[in-house]
DNA sequence: TTCAATTAGTGGCATATGCCACTTTTGTCG
DNA sequence: CGACAAAAGTGGCATATGCCACTAATTGAA
């Protein structure tokens, strides 16, 4: 049993991690669909919603995410909007999202299908576990692992 | 301290799944770069390398990929001549992959950075760690959730 | 004050993933 | 055998994410 491993799995911490991800992604998305939200959507306007207009900035160090990336995650976001951005008031560089009257509306509606999902998940796995895992994964998300530089410029 | 959280934490298992997932994918990318391959393919490579002349739908089921989306992420592989793929004998809806030499060797070469970055991983949260969290992981994939039809159709 | 370095975003390009509609093959019945 | 349901993929469309090159706004020196 040290050989055979069961299909798919391998010892990759990054494979195992993508592969709960689009697992648990479905689930997610299964129950957020009657809103029109996938979960990313969600996860992104709860952001906003607990972040006091938030820069672009800060969002995406938030959710440790590409700053470009979270450009184009927004967009849909504005397009149907649910979210506005705005600029700063003492620097114009920067650019703040807050979410529309309409986006809080969604947001409730959206809370209501996710805590099912979300019931439904701590149910199986149970409440105590799921938080462990969370850590675990938060810990794991904040570890700024970094390959060594080839050369280690001065 | 009940009530303030860290930004970018919530209490949403898929959020702070798909946080983590963004974080090490960079960094198993970022280890794989010098190899031209993405964390995902080199992932897809790893399946099919270990796998015997899988069908699609197989890789898919394994990985817990939308077939569709297998297809799609296959193209770039196939393209590059790493992967190729081909007709079942008996069954002509099914189509098989292999990689290619090139593909084979593109792994070795692969697996040699990747190593590099799983071993700085584990160092950092310790084997042990790492491994209960790969099962946990596997645990949470293979959940197979469902949300309750809202019908339970005759 | 003026100009170089830094900071915050944008746009383009490429891959990652999903869902849905559709086509091709099989498999099953009557 | 012929009509139909089921299985395996494909293509189109849409969102998710990243990297890179570039622009605009600031900051920090000389």
């Amino acid at each position: 049993m040290t050989e055979a491993r069961k299909p798919g799995f391998s010892d990759c911490n990054n494979a195992t991690l993508r592969r709960a991800a689009r697992s648990l992604g479905r689930f997610y998305d299964d129950a957020l669909a009657p809103s029109g939200l996938k979960s990313t959507q969600f996860g992104l306007i709860f952001q906003i919603h607990i972040s006091d207009e938030p820069a672009m900035g800060t969002i995406a160090e938030a959710l440790i995410m590409d700053l470009s990336a979270l450009g184009h995650t927004l967009k849909p976001l504005i397009r149907d909007g649910y979210v506005e951005t705005f600029a700063d008031k003492d620097d114009r560089r920067v650019k703040r999202v807050r979410l529309t009257p309409r986006g809080q509306a969604k947001l409730d509606e959206a809370l209501k299908l996710w805590s099912v999902a979300q019931r439904q998940f701590e149910d199986k796995v149970g409440a105590e576990q799921a938080a462990k895992l969370r850590a675990a994964l938060d810990a794991v998300a904040d570890l700024n692992l970094e390959m060594p530089a080839a050369a280690p410029s001065l």
